[in-house]
DNA sequence: AAAAAAATATACCATTTGGTATTTTTTATA
DNA sequence: TATAAAAAATACCAAATGGTATATTTTTTT
């Protein structure tokens, strides 16, 4: 690893949850500089624009998520229990430094879907990443008996995300607990009654 | 209506849209004299400054969705049918100017719980004011007989605003239909369920 | 250890940002 | 219709924005 890749790293590290929280727009390249340490030479010199970044610490957000869920995900033998890991996870996101800025999916999404069309289409891969993740833990579940074979799995993965995101959502609204407890509620409820 | 109650409303008709496509921190003042046609002065003479704009606009597309939600519902006999004209609306709200820039609350939420006291404040109330529009209607459909009397009221609100914001997000991350039809699809069937 | 290459810092730039003081125009009132 | 009051336009401003050219320091390679 050269020098320029770990000071690459070392930026995306350092700013990728600033543009989480503050948005792409809210984002200056004063915030990025305060944030690494380094001077405005420093970060030209290893990424293009701010968009470079931008697209980069998206990645990096995307990616840390990715790899919470899955290694609490191996942890668990059945597919039910896998899905469960989400509710499970989102309980207590607001202790968790890597969830308590919001979804990235969620927070990029609703910036970018009408202004920025390079980050839309990231976020709009690490959506279908997500889904197809999704898929391939039902379809293991359908193979192995463990769950129902009539499953509507497109609208199961639909109700499945739009409960996460919209339960996130209004946990950050409200600044509390309780109507993200209740949609986690239903979600487990929902994710056992596709037991066979 | 004095001259300056109308220029201020014009301001805020004309600018509305663009705060919720674009955010509070990716619009600024020169898009306000763009979309408007006044001069500077002119804006601030009627408004402090940019943050009351962001904030009478918000409340403006807020109180917008409210009266065109409302004035479908009203047409609607029962709370259960009341209920399905959330669904219903969504289904295409890519053709309607009002909807399609997405919802006021999940826009406006993502960017300023973290950066903007003022606007989430606003935002909070905006989503209490949903909520407790829910309550109102499923305690009269409980009332009347309709609703069956044992349903766990806040539970089923919190699930039926993630189902809809939910969908949305997906609709405009993935800029198709798919997964916000199927969670409708979900959700109409979850608000029958609750018939006596 | 010296030289070449690469990475970082400095100093600068044009443009845009949000905002204000002042002048001009428009509106309302007597 | 003249005048006072209000509204809007003009002309500013300092600070911040994203970005670049150049100088200096650090790595790397020989």
């Amino acid at each position: 690893m050269s020098k320029a890749d770990r000071t690459k790293q070392y930026i995306i590290e350092k700013t990728a949850c600033i543009f989480n929280t503050k948005g792409y727009a809210g984002t200056s390249i004063n915030d990025l500089i305060e944030a690494t340490g380094l001077t405005k030479g420093s970060i030209y010199g290893n990424f293009e624009n701010k968009d470079q970044v931008a697209l980069a610490a998206f990645d990096y957000n995307f990616e840390r998520l990715v790899l919470y869920i899955r290694s609490k995900m191996d942890a668990k033998e059945t597919v039910v229990e896998k899905l469960l890991v989400y509710p499970e996870t989102y309980r207590n996101f607001l202790t968790n430094p890597i969830l308590i800025s919001g979804c990235p999916v969620t927070n990029t999404s609703t910036e970018a879907d009408d202004t920025h069309p390079l980050l839309r289409d990231k976020v709009e891969g690490a959506y279908n990443f997500w889904k197809n993740s999704l898929e391939n833990h039902i379809n293991n579940g359908i193979s192995s008996g463990e769950i129902k074979s009539d499953l509507n799995i497109n609208e199961f993965i639909s109700v499945f995300i739009s409960i996460m995101q919209g339960g996130i959502l209004q946990a950050k609204v409200t600044k509390k607990m309780n109507s993200l407890n209740s949609s986690m509620d239903y979600l487990e409820r929902y994710v056992l009654s596709i037991k066979k």
